[in-house]
DNA sequence: TATATACGGTACCGGCGAGTTTCGGAACAC
DNA sequence: GTGTTCCGAAACTCGCCGGTACCGTATATA
């Protein structure tokens, strides 16, 4: 119980700014109060999304030292200008590729609602979602040995890869809380861990692929008799 | 010169030698089949042990690419050459680095045996077994990024640091099968791998600490629970 | 048109770190 | 002894990479 509140409003740090634009630091001018009185060439905002799209595809394939400037630049078929324009070094653009990386297809309004848990899990099982995934802990697995030295980097990483699937599992679980299918004195911070920690683990350690029989063996044989429901035939795939 | 090295200096063929601390060398039959036609002063076998601690010890901190070469001389209060002498490359050091962690406390012959498999786990507990974890944990987070392009390393670690956990988990839980306590039709794979799972995704992504609670709670609210030792009230905590 | 800035591309600078060499001294084989 | 190799320490080479400066061109304001 006392552990919950890390994980419950982890919403409340910075990363609100939904578009890839610029963050805070450094920048005397962001977006606002330059362009107004500004002469000359703009800067190409469609540029940003291909910079950072970039960074998160170097960053999953050879990791945050692995990773340089020019591979980043190439890659976005841009100049290294066009990078430091935007971003003062070399952290603040993996913070800001970190803080921009979005779940791409999964809506935390718009879940799956099967009228049991058991429905609800096994239909988030999409390739799209698993594939999404796998790049995530790819890109965290780059960022790992950074996280202990660099608190910003962590907390971003946090909210953009970390929390996001605990809380996805919350909601399903405390749906079925409130339906009474699950009894309510659950550790849910516990059990909401369950499946992250497993494909994370199997990803990075085991460096096995993350498949739908896989996901399945976890909901019927882990999550589903610690929330009660393993013992009825239900879940024996 | 490579060949060379590679038969002198106790590696990963060593036996149950290369004990942190220097244990005494006494079996130390490596420089027997070298040293026949050598002359001048030997290799100072002692060195080895200080070296590769230092090494681990740095790479826990920093990982490996935050790691330099000075650092783990100077942590051993050695030079660089003496190094050099011994291994071809960094990575070759940490991959000997790494080979040569050991479960400095557990040991696989003489696991508790309490007569349930709740009390054998519970029992396996204990405050050294859980700081010898963490240093592991923290080596392997320095590594991660390096095993998807380094297959060598990548099994080395799994060798060292993966497999053991899993392997004991899997002693017990085979034990309580025999002893008819649980089924036998269970998913060892799956289950000797969740309180791994779950201790790594908590110290490297939630980045919290992992106490006596936190595995009791895996033991009691997930582990027990998957091979149906669950719903009757022993573990109720 | 005149001015100012962004663009992709490239050359350059400075620091850092892997790996090598050298040094005075010590330990062994012969 | 004598020669060879090891030791810790420090100086050195060399390539890589973060970051900057500059080019010719493109695109905006006035």
């Amino acid at each position: 119980m006392t552990q919950l509140d890390l994980e419950e409003h982890p919403t409340s740090a910075a990363p609100a700014n939904a578009a890839p634009a610029n963050a805070a630091p450094a920048n005397a001018a962001p977006a606002n109060a330059v362009p107004a009185n500004r002469v000359g060439r703009p800067l190409d905002v469609t540029r940003d999304a291909d910079i950072l799209d970039a960074a998160l595809d170097v960053l999953a394939e050879v990791g945050y030292d692995g990773m340089t400037i020019d591979m980043v630049a190439a890659r976005a078929k841009a100049g290294k200008a066009t990078l430091y324009r935007r971003w003062p070094s070399k952290t603040e653009l993996v913070i800001d590729a970190v803080a921009c990386m979005k779940n791409s297809d999964i809506d935390p309004d718009n879940l799956p609602d099967t009228g049991t848990l058991r429905g609800d899990m096994i239909a988030m099982i999409k390739p799209p979602t698993i594939r999404d995934g796998e790049k995530k802990l790819r890109v965290m697995a780059g960022l790992i040995s950074l996280l202990a030295r660099n608190p910003e980097l962590a907390d971003v990483a946090h909210n953009a890869v970390i929390a996001p699937r605990a809380r996805l599992n919350r909601i399903l679980l405390q749906r079925a809380i409130d339906r009474g299918e699950i009894r309510d004195d659950l550790d849910l911070a516990l059990i909401a861990n369950i499946s992250p920690s497993m494909v994370t683990y199997r990803t990075m350690m085991l460096r096995k692929p993350v498949d739908r029989d896989f996901l399945v063996s976890i909901i019927d044989k882990v999550i589903l008799p610690a929330v009660g429901l393993g013992s009825e035939d239900a879940g024996r795939r």
